[in-house]
DNA sequence: TATGAATGAGAGTTCATTCAT
DNA sequence: TATGAATGAACTCTCATTCAT
């Protein structure tokens, strides 16, 4: 009881104890995404992310199973950081289809030029290594998907109806260009900046698409033949 | 008579050989084409790949020099067949559009269906091997990319103008939807039998979308809100 | 001095590491020596050097880089302690005759009498091996000649004259008959014990020739036609 | 009988096939030769060989029992020109003495300028393969002692008197003066040219040293002080 | 006799993971 | 908690030799 009155050091160490473990463990972290994304998850060795991170190699496995675990925590950040952009975007704007339209520039503008390293990790370095990474890799898209969906429905539901199965369709399409957007200008070139005028382009057919698709909803337009045959 | 009987074995022989080369180099390259789906590339050893081949070890390399090089001659021959189904449906219909849409539907139905161990080795297998397989892979991609993009600029000069950078984008994105498509019901789901109504929905999409791109260019529909801006 | 006990540990601990790091690299090479020697360096595998020196085959490769690396490092070694030998030998006695003399007895007795496997290494299992080793194994020769040239040059200069040609060649020749009789008595035959008389005539042998050459250059014995010319 | 007497084919297509055997397994020799050289034996492969004798790998087989037995042959081919070199020598020149000399001299010019290849066979790339070509490799040297030895007998005997064992000892130390002598202008530096100079100084020392031997032995020319002790 | 495709044992090397200090 | 030396299973590729044609 003195001793707690004089410094608290129980708490106060075990505090700073924490603070440095989390330090500690971003550190690898990093170390890791920076590596596996120059050399690839494959060709990275353990005791080069220990360098990196400047600690010995038994002090990754103290804050990381395995070389997979790592490459799974990574995952997690990765998508903790891009549904957060993602939801930023969503919330931004007056009308839902505004709104959707942010969430695409923003993707592209705030989080893509900034973590190249992110999207090499999430489409190229954890594709293929292991049942349970691609398990883990398989539920952030479709999470992903479903934050999408919800935007879309929440456009459909504006313009009078609601179709789940087209709005999960229209989400995947979406996602799929974008990946392959990011494919071209961030993995095989690294040319961020001219991303954005291909999203505008991008945006342009993915509203047209909706419109077309939306149209057959709610709004009179009517008559695109094609659709819904 | 005689005669010829005498003089053809050696043609005959070599015929033989030759034919025997080839069904061997088949057998192999199948054999692999198996394994690296139900395993996965990495996990794979070549000899397993002997094995399901009934082959020897060194067999295997008196046909290909190193497991890359098996995954490299696998990538081609699918790329052959990707772009010859996508070809054949360009081929069918009467106008570009009707031609782009049995293109789509081609593929999800001949080819998609009947290959999944192609489509898991061209988006999953292959991916983040090596730097060469990379490149393989890409050279593959962007082909088919050209080709679409083809595709496009034909139907956009029907329409009375041609955007190369439009007709390029659009592809990029059609491309980006149907690997999206791919995955979801050959690799993360093996449900082909799913695919054939998301593609039309999807088609409807990506008609939709071209219309208003195409709209902007040479039709006086005019006046999608969102286009162009 | 309870402050020195608990201060010293990190320096003790360093060195007793470092003490043991040497141990452990020279129990390997001992082992490989062994191995090389009694079969061959092309039919030791690296498990077996591993097994005889009681360590992991992975604990070999974090001392030695390779196979070949073993060899090298074995070479050098052998090279080292040749030198001393010799190098022992020569500044011993009391003319430079006396002293070379005593070099040749020396090396036979001291050195290869101790050190057979030493010898078949350096004379039977390095040769032909790879270019690198080649390199190494002539770097070592020519040391040798050089060394023995020098204290030849020494004995010519007190007979009054230098020749360095000459020097060169009967260091030459000098280097090449104890090769050849370490080859004989120590790997085709191990008889150690028949070596010292040999080495008896071969030194008289060898007394005669640089007379011989000494004579020429320095004493007016004269007239051995050939000579010199 | 007739058909004897027409062409005797029998007997004419025996010998015909016999030459062109013979002239086959000379080109694989050869072939081998070559290649044994300029890779080393380790680094030849018998698929190499063939290519180079312009024969099938099968056909290498029809000849020679093994990649062993390819290089056995090798070494008795050499050892008998070499022997045939050496006694060409020993038979020209009036006195015994004289005809020491000029075996020297011709090895050095006739026999080892021509074949390089040879000498690089014997003293490089034979040592250390395999116990049956080592056995081979000895024969052949003990073999060219005892011609030497032979040589220096007889020198002896009309000096005299005899000594084997002295006579063996410079028979030794002769060869293995050649050897060094060989490997230093032949397969270190492929400079044959600059042997005839360095063998006039070697016989110089060679002689030397057996006047030196000798006199110990028979004639009064006398009293170098040290040989004998 | 000649061929050359097929064989398969074999060996060097790597690297994720552990554990004594 | 941190360290990093030690471990040893795993895997690709080679190449001498064989044998059906």
């Amino acid at each position: 009881m003195p001793k707690q009155a004089t410094t608290q050091p129980a708490d106060v160490t075990a505090q700073r104890r924490r603070r440095e473990r989390d330090k500690r463990y971003h550190t690898i972290l990093t170390a890791a995404e920076r590596l596996f994304c120059d050399q690839g998850y494959t060709k990275t060795k353990i005791q080069e992310v220990a360098t990196e991170a400047e600690v010995a190699v038994g002090t990754v496995y103290l804050y990381f199973r395995s070389k997979e675990d790592l490459l799974i925590r990574l995952l997690d950040k990765i998508a903790f950081e891009f549904r957060a952009v993602l939801g930023e975007g969503f919330r931004k704007g007056k009308s839902p289809l505004e709104r959707f339209r942010n969430a695409g520039l923003g993707l592209s503008q705030d989080f893509w030029r900034l973590n190249r390293p992110h999207v090499i990790i999430l489409f190229r370095e954890s594709v293929g290594v292991s049942q349970e990474v691609q398990a883990r890799r398989r539920a952030i898209i479709e999470q992903i998907n479903e934050d999408t969906e919800a935007a879309i429905l929440e456009i459909m539901r504006e313009h009078g109806r609601e179709d789940r199965l087209m709005a999960d369709t229209v989400a995947m399409a979406i996602e799929g260009i974008f990946e392959r957007l990011a494919y071209r200008y961030l993995i095989w070139n690294d040319r961020p900046e001219e991303i954005e005028p291909v999203v505008g382009r991008v945006m342009d057919f993915i509203g047209g698409g909706m419109m077309s698709v939306l149209g057959n909803l709610g709004e009179p337009e009517g008559a695109e033949g094609e659709s819904g045959k």
